[in-house]
DNA sequence: GTGAAAGCGCTAACAG
DNA sequence: CTGTTAGCGCTTTCAC
């Protein structure tokens, strides 16, 4: 590997000229900045990017966590953010929880060992107390950490309630939701509270299914729309992120059941899968490409010692389709 | 930031002794360990990757290339991945090229500025020359760069016989597949010829329909399916990668044609979204967690010098589903 | 305009 | 067992 010096010797000046002519930085009289690049073209020189960092105390990479990348609406997030990162000049480094615990407490070690320059949120399990000692750029994405990390989200109360509204004005009256565990630390929930919300104002209503922690594969979305309708044979009207509405259409297709006379449903996310069946499922749609751009402007200003606000939220979309 | 320096001098010992003690190297008195310890609790002190990276010259970063994240396909690669090269402590940076065409370029360039210790190319599109001068850990995920770059990738013309076998077994004698555009530095477009050739061999003839070159939006395979049944209403089987036989199952079933009677149909790769729908289409799976465990086996060998095989195969399974 | 020199924080020889 | 020292490769004052 040819340094600095390499060059620097070759081209018969200063390793200090030759930064200042790969930096584009200072002035370097023509003739100079000739040598320098030539030397550079002959010995095939390329920066040592860690001796930068070091200098700088930076890399310009980004540590996003989330459950788990393959999940339709993470992997959608994951993409946008690199996209919007990309153009602040970050690179993202990814890590999921899903199948790695600790995963969450290593990310913010490598936030504090300088590897890192900031991290977005996607998941959250760990005390709280493990961030109060953190005073490095994070953004919380949709999971509330501490009124010191600033946090970022959909306006799932709004989601929520135009979720209800559509399934009343579509004649639904025995709706079921099934819900993620409640946890005071998820701001998604929110919509399931305004979705109850929003019905009990009409007198409607709703049955609550709740599932287990921090599943995300198909075969248990099917277990449990098997067991929705094995329980509650009698509900019109389902809601539910994505992919446990897809499995309860497929099972609701498997009992002839009639779509949407019968029973109807609505997502809540609206990623691609909702888009990608028999029907278009009606959906509640977060709004990714948005989310992500403001959640990369807001880390970025966070490094940059800029002030943010502490609770950014965005708006959803009703994007109607067939089945409701 | 407190340094290495600062916790020597509160623990009246030298830099070195505080090295030792961090890296659990060397001895250390009993008693000099102690004080470094309790000089680095008092200090909070954390050790400077940075400092690490730039000494050794490494990142333990692997850059992950895939034309995009938001795929099932590489998102679930992606996922693999990340679990399987953290057992070998190595973390991954994500870069996507279907909206980020330089990505390629760029990761190239980090991995000659030492940013990241190796790469794995989940796609390519670069003059293949560029390539003739990077003498770094490079391995290739279904896509042939050049004979000095190791290639992984399913068993796919296995994969395309296993699906022509099973679409006549069932009956089909008017197949068409839908293909990416034909290029030889993707092996994966090998099934779509041996799926042909095994046809052939039994005398069916099959339709080719070529899709538009890096299309993966739900939007598009679903034009495609509207086209492929306009042109092509006599066909009674269809083959192609999961998320335009989706549509293309949508596309049937808008039209009225039983599944698996009239019209059968075949997935190629197996994703979680060949399971979400009304049917569990019958599937070629590629086992990717084996790709992923395999892949990241072969770029930390790379890294550590060692030699590996130029051309890892590994077998594809069939999932028998309700579409044939 | 350009060069010499200090230093980012850590590690590894090598003395002692 | 521990301290001194010399870098890793780059950037940046600050003299000249």
């Amino acid at each position: 590997m040819a340094s600095i010096r390499d060059v620097a010797k070759l081209a018969q000046v200063a390793p200090s000229t030759v930064s200042l002519v790969i930096n584009n930085k200072g002035y370097v009289s023509e003739n100079a900045r000739k040598k320098v690049l030539d030397a550079i073209e002959k010995l095939n020189y390329v920066p040592n990017e860690l001796a930068r960092n070091l200098f700088r105390n930076s890399t310009n990479i980004i540590g996003i966590i989330v459950p788990d990348v393959a999940h339709p609406f993470f992997g959608a997030f994951i993409s946008a953010l690199e996209i919007a990162l990309y153009k602040y000049n970050y690179k993202i480094m990814v890590c999921s929880t899903v199948e790695r615990k600790n995963a969450e407490h290593e990310i913010v070690d490598m936030l504090q060992r300088q590897m890192i320059d900031g991290i977005i949120m996607g998941c959250h399990s760990l005390e709280v107390e493990l961030y109060d000692n953190v005073n490095k750029p994070i953004v919380a994405f949709d999971r509330i950490i501490n009124n010191r990390i600033p946090l970022i989200h959909s306006d799932h109360k709004q989601g929520g309630k135009l979720a209800a509204q559509t399934l009343i004005k579509a004649g639904c009256r025995h709706p079921l939701q099934i819900t993620g565990i409640k946890n005071a630390s998820m701001s998604a929930y929110s919509h399931h509270v305004a979705f109850k919300e929003e019905l009990a104002k009409n007198g409607i209503d709703v049955i609550n299914y709740e599932m287990k922690w921090n599943q995300f594969s198909m075969k248990y979305f099917k277990q449990v729309a098997v067991d929705v309708f094995e329980k509650y044979p009698e509900i019109d009207g389902i809601y539910g992120s994505d992919m446990v509405v897809c499995a309860c259409l497929g099972e609701a297709h498997k009992r002839k059941l009639n779509i949407p006379e019968n029973i109807k449903f609505i997502a809540y996310d609206g990623t691609f899968i909702t888009e990608s069946g028999f029907y278009n499922i009606t959906s509640i749609v977060q709004q990714i490409d948005l989310l992500a751009a403001e959640t990369a402007k807001m880390i970025v200003s966070l490094i940059k010692g800029k002030k943010v606000v502490k609770d950014k939220i965005l708006p959803v979309v009703l994007r109607k389709g067939d089945t409701c």
